[in-house]
DNA sequence: GTCTATACCCGGATAGAC
DNA sequence: GTCTATCCGGGTATAGAC
């Protein structure tokens, strides 16, 4: 039967994708051979490689499974959360805790993604999805703000960005808990949300459209295409 | 004779050193094997490996004298060089030229930087001096700013993180002659001059002060520990 | 036709003889 | 300090089990 067929793949896939995680937690990425995985799950090496082209991949599966468990979360929160400072401490804070432990992992993604010509950078059109995703959170933590759609989503642009920080802050920070980097975060918010609704009047309006105009030509934002769906 | 022996032995590091810079550029990073350098070079694996201890360590050797020539380079022409606009320009316009070429290896040395526990990260003791180093020119740029030497060194470091993300712009940017890259540095000053002059107005100090708190908490910014040479 | 076992290639890194 | 031989692990190719 095709279900069933499909089901057992998937089954499959998910077992290698346990085993893998639960590995690189216990030893570590580098240290975690795909050998390690294949013997551990009770398979074969080929067979892994059948369901994951590359160990790589499987750490790109984990981040994916992070996103979307984040989305889920502040999204289910957001709603309940006034003030300004404490939806954006959400975001941050939901993401941190959904990658705490996982900084090993992290590097390996940050490694691929410094690569030049890689497929999953920001900066290309592959990883836009990826990108907009991510960026669609900020921009409705943004939501209390009264202001153009335009400069808000570029304010989240710069909270992503933001947010990329954390992420190479946490990815070397082996203080009890992460507390630096939560502690970074909390107060750089602080800090922050003065700044955007100073920005989010009139008065920064010119200086965010600039913004705007140079994160587009850097592929960073997406220039009003959607248009041609309206036609 | 000693002088001759270690002139013997620096010549053929410097060989290999050439050789394997050309390699790279040639066809690439990963594409360049440490084999293929030997070879080249007309040596043996093993004796490659006895002056440098891996293929990255090869690329931070570049990278130190990218920093030395970067240094010399504003070192010389900052003097003769008027307005805060003008001199940022110049520092980061040096250094982009210097490294414009060698995108592949500013991503193999931004993958060693991501992952954790390495020594040379900025977070780290270790990466220390080279983030001082660096920093220090952007400091010295900033001299025009009526300020204080704090507010000037936190700017310093916010530049040089922007720096950063010059960096990673770069190594994704395949435009003729990096022009992108190019456009975002001079847009982006442009852009930042007056936010820097607003900063080192008393109104600004606050701000500063308490971003400079959160920088030295993340070892980003010395501690003033340099007050024990002067008892 | 789907998965496994296994042998193999490649390249980074190391050991140890000389 | 140099070289050869070797290890090790990611990744691939393939032959055959079922």
């Amino acid at each position: 039967m095709r279900g069933t067929l499909r089901a057992d793949g998937e089954r499959k896939r998910a077992l290698i994708y346990d085993t893998a995680l639960a590995l690189f937690r216990e030893k570590g990425f580098d240290a975690t051979t795909m050998r390690d995985i294949a013997k551990s799950a009770g398979i074969s090496l080929g067979s892994a490689y059948h369901y994951f082209p590359s160990k790589v991949a499987i750490v790109f599966a984990y981040y994916e499974e992070v996103q979307d468990a984040h989305e889920e979360r502040v999204r289910k929160k957001l709603p309940r959360t006034d003030g300004l400072l404490e939806r954006l401490t959400l975001v941050f804070e939901t993401k941190l805790e959904l990658v705490r432990r996982d900084r090993q992992l992290l590097g390996a993604i940050g490694a691929t993604l410094v690569q030049p010509g890689n497929e999953l950078s920001a900066f290309s059109v592959e990883g836009r999805d990826f990108l907009q995703r991510s960026v669609a959170l900020f921009d409705a933590a943004l939501e209390p703000l009264a202001t153009t759609p335009e400069a808000r989503r570029t304010m989240a642009l710069l909270l992503w960005t933001a947010h990329l920080g954390m992420m190479l802050r946490l990815v070397h920070d082996d203080s009890r808990g992460q507390k630096r980097t939560k502690s970074l975060v909390s107060r750089a918010l602080t800090m922050a949300v003065p700044l955007l609704q100073l920005a989010a009047t009139p008065m920064g309006a010119g200086l965010l459209a600039q913004l705007r105009s140079l994160l587009e030509e850097n592929g960073l934002m997406p220039l009003p295409e959607e248009t041609l769906s309206e036609g």
